[in-house]
RNA sequence: GGAGAGGUGUCCGAGUGGUUGAAGGAGCCGGUCUCGAAAACCGGUAGGCCCGUGAGGGUCUCGUGGGUUCGAAUCCCACCCUCUCCGCCA
């Protein structure tokens, strides 16, 4: 969340800041500074209240002590203590409201994201090729079905549309490819890796952001637990509510989970084969940084996740998102999108994000910059590392052959054993 | 799921209604001593919020949330978590 002090003091600042991501949220930001001026009005009177119950209490406790009879000064105690209820009660009416509120605030972008919506969408680099390829490319559906690695009607069949079922080869490439990922980070990128729950409770889910704004994106069980949408929620909160030495920083973790999403705005769009689904494996890279250290943290984290594309040999470009584009809890963000030549698309496999202090803020995740100094947010940024469905994708279509067989990159075939699927291959 | 025990500061640990934000110890920081270090000794060492330009002042916090009371770490209620035993189970 936004401090709310830096709209106390600079309110200009934070109205521009967000009239960026082009939402209506002036009413909103009002709102709550009338909530503040109420709360630290009524707050005042409160605690001036308390200081002289508290000074006439000890003044009870010392008669009581020297044996001398309290009840007139007890009974004006009593008065005096109902009007603190009834001030604490206006006031705990305010904050809650005042928390939901603030809830619902998105980050501010930084000041380097380009203006506008998402076709102010800047292209900062690409890397490798697209093949150009001496057939008409076959869509992955069509490969991976002639294959017989991706099932995709018995997924439907099992769990409804949405839920791909790889099969043989295919399965087998999915645990190739997260164990090739998380070697890569663990080993040459230094992540400490960690295999987290899936579900997580409403105050997870609200700590990084995903909560309130992403309600309907997220399935939910009976005793209000979260299916996790991404590692990042339970990672995050791995350092809820700590106070880290400043030594640990930075703090970088990897984690293999899968993503459940209802993506309740799908139809229509993209809703053929794995592009949209809505559960899917994906390797996520988590970093802890001080506020100094997080925009070098942050480029750095998008060179990890370049990294896997890099090594599998896909083409891709970064795209650096306006500020009209970045997610909810998100400062700045990086799409990484790989070329796909059968759908003939960039898919965005990776977003790396900054998310400055907001998600600490909410997750009340500090470090204490010196052993003697107050503790301060950390900056919390996070990246697929990379989610698979369309690294599967750009894999199949772009390494297709005429005779319908998919060559293996090269850095995979420890991993998954074969060179080449081949449309007789069997498992 | 059943029975029992327990949750106090960075950690261990005392504390059953009135200078207890909290004894004592450890750790950490600073100092004395030392050529230096260790030991010993002395001092310091939680966080949030509010007021204040500042110095500083106030308030809240002993798992969480309610309640009783002039006053609660201490009493009552609910919930959460941990541990032990039993049951069930991949």
């Amino acid at each position: 969340m936004i401090d709310i002090r830096l709209l106390r003091e600079s309110p200009d600042r934070v109205r521009a800041a967000l009239a960026r991501r082009g939402g209506a949220i002036h009413h909103t930001l009002e709102q709550l500074l009338e909530l503040d001026r109420r709360r630290r009005a009524l707050l005042t009177q409160a605690e001036q209240l308390k200081a002289d119950r508290n000074r006439a209490s000890e003044a009870v406790a010392e008669q009581k002590r020297a044996r001398q009879d309290a009840s007139e000064l007890i009974a004006r105690l009593k008065t005096v203590s109902e009007r603190i209820k009834t001030l604490d009660q206006e006031i705990r009416t305010l904050e809650e409201t005042l928390e939901t509120t603030l809830l619902v605030v998105p980050n501010l972008p930084l000041p380097d994201l380009p203006d506008g919506d998402a076709s102010a969408n800047r292209v900062v680099r690409e890397w490798g090729t697209p093949p150009t390829l001496a057939f008409e490319p076959r869509p992955h559906w069509d490969i991976g079905e002639r294959l017989g690695v991706l099932d995709l009607p018995r997924g439907a069949k099992v769990a409804g549309s949405g839920f791909p079922l790889f099969v043989g080869w295919g399965a087998r490439l999915v645990r190739a490819l997260v164990a090739l990922m998380l070697d890569m980070h663990t080993r040459e990128h230094d992540y400490v890796e960690v295999a987290p729950p899936y579900l997580v409770t409403r105050a997870s889910a609200q700590a990084t952001g995903q909560l309130p704004d992403l309600e309907r994106n997220m399935y939910v069980t009976e005793d209000d637990m979260y299916l996790i949408p991404t590692a990042e929620v339970p990672v995050t909160n791995l350092h809820r509510d700590e106070i880290l030495p400043a030594a640990m920083l930075p703090k970088a973790y990897v984690a293999y989970t899968p993503c459940f999403r209802r993506e309740a705005g799908a139809h229509g769009k993209d809703t053929r084969g794995l592009i949209r689904v809505h559960q899917f494996d994906k390797v996520e890279l988590v970093r802890f940084s001080t506020p100094e250290a997080s925009p070098a943290e942050h480029e750095k984290l998008l060179g990890h996740a370049e990294a896997v594309l890099q090594r599998l040999g896909l083409p891709y470009r970064v795209v650096l998102l306006a500020a009209g584009d970045v997610g909810f809890a998100s400062a700045k963000t990086y799409d990484l999108e790989v070329w796909a030549a059968g759908v003939g698309t960039w898919l965005e496999a990776s977003s790396a994000s900054s998310f400055t202090d907001f998600q600490a803020r909410r997750a009340n995740i500090r470090y204490r910059p010196r052993p003697d100094a107050k503790p301060d947010f950390v900056h919390t940024l996070n990246a697929s590392g990379v989610a698979l469905p369309r690294t599967i994708i750009a894999l199949l279509e772009n390494n297709q052959d005429a005779d319908g067989g998919v060559r293996i990159p090269e850095a995979l075939v420890p991993y998954l054993g074969i060179e080449r699927l081949t449309p007789d291959g069997g498992a």
